[in-house]
DNA sequence: CCTGATTTGACCAAATTTGACCAATAAATG
DNA sequence: CATTTATTGGTCAAATTTGGTCAAATCAGG
């Protein structure tokens, strides 16, 4: 965890596990951290997305602010539905490893197993000959397949 | 023996030996050992691969760290290179469950792990269309993947 | 000398950081 | 109420900071 992003993103993650939803100024976080105001926005983009599982609020002028919500995930067992829809028909490579650091961050995953599995789908992928969309819809395939056996077996 | 990977691949696992699990900096070692960056790159694909047992994991940009993670084959790489030879490039469903049973057998898997995951990949393969044979590979693409996962966990 | 392993370097790709310029909203002013 | 000013946040592209790839050059053992 090296860069200032990452800094900045872990503070934000820090204040929202307590809260589920907060407000910040990013005039005020951008001096906090020392950086240019539109790190903080870069720092949203790359980090806070909704398939990263937060929303994003903002209003200008006087008084402004942006607020970033915790859209609603709940780690139970419970969540195989859920885990369905994340993965949906099709999912891209990006969109793999968005869904397997969450998986991590809920302790669903340990990072080690997380690491392993996108490794070894990669590595299926690479020798299968086929149009993007294919993969996509193959990528879901595997991660529904080893997941749900994951929770199948109450692990 | 003595050559500057050897040693560069001396240092990365005596970090490894005490954590499991290292960021590196490409730039900082290539510094280190006075060596171009890429040396590092080939260092790491002929002593740090998955077979010897770990895992590669990186980010560029500001910050950026190459990661290396230890996988303890909890059979041992023998016996699953054997499990891969039974795999083979494709197999038939027919196949696939005499050597999920086998798997059963050695008590590498247990009866219930076994059915769940035939199961599952069977129905994975029945929203496919295509011919037997590409069928037969992705099934054996499958097994691979999740087998493979199963091992690198620890159980 | 040949062959495979190692070393080096030129060129590529991705993630981050910064800054100039734009847009919206609130507060102050006439 | 209308206009102006101050205060926020938004966008986008260039500069910077990493790591990746690939092939040529070099080295070491047979």
């Amino acid at each position: 965890m090296g860069s200032l992003s990452d800094l900045i993103e872990q503070y934000l993650r820090d204040l929202l596990t307590k809260t589920g939803s907060i407000e910040v100024q990013r005039r005020q976080l951008a001096q906090m951290f020392r950086c240019a105001p539109s790190q903080i926005n870069y720092v949203l983009e790359t980090r806070f997305t909704m398939e990263h599982g937060y929303l994003i609020d903002s209003r200008r002028g006087g008084g402004g602010f942006i607020r970033i919500t915790r859209v609603n995930w709940v780690p139970a067992p419970s969540t195989l539905e859920a885990l369905l829809e994340m993965i949906g028909e099709a999912i891209s490579n990006e969109g793999m490893s968005i869904l397997l650091e969450r998986l991590v961050q809920e302790s669903i995953l340990e990072l080690k197993e997380a690491i392993l599995l996108k490794q070894l789908i990669q590595q299926e992928l690479e020798n299968f000959e086929g149009t993007e969309e294919v993969k996509d819809r193959l990528r879901a395939s595997y991660l529904r397949m080893v997941l749900i056996f994951l929770c199948g077996r109450g692990g």
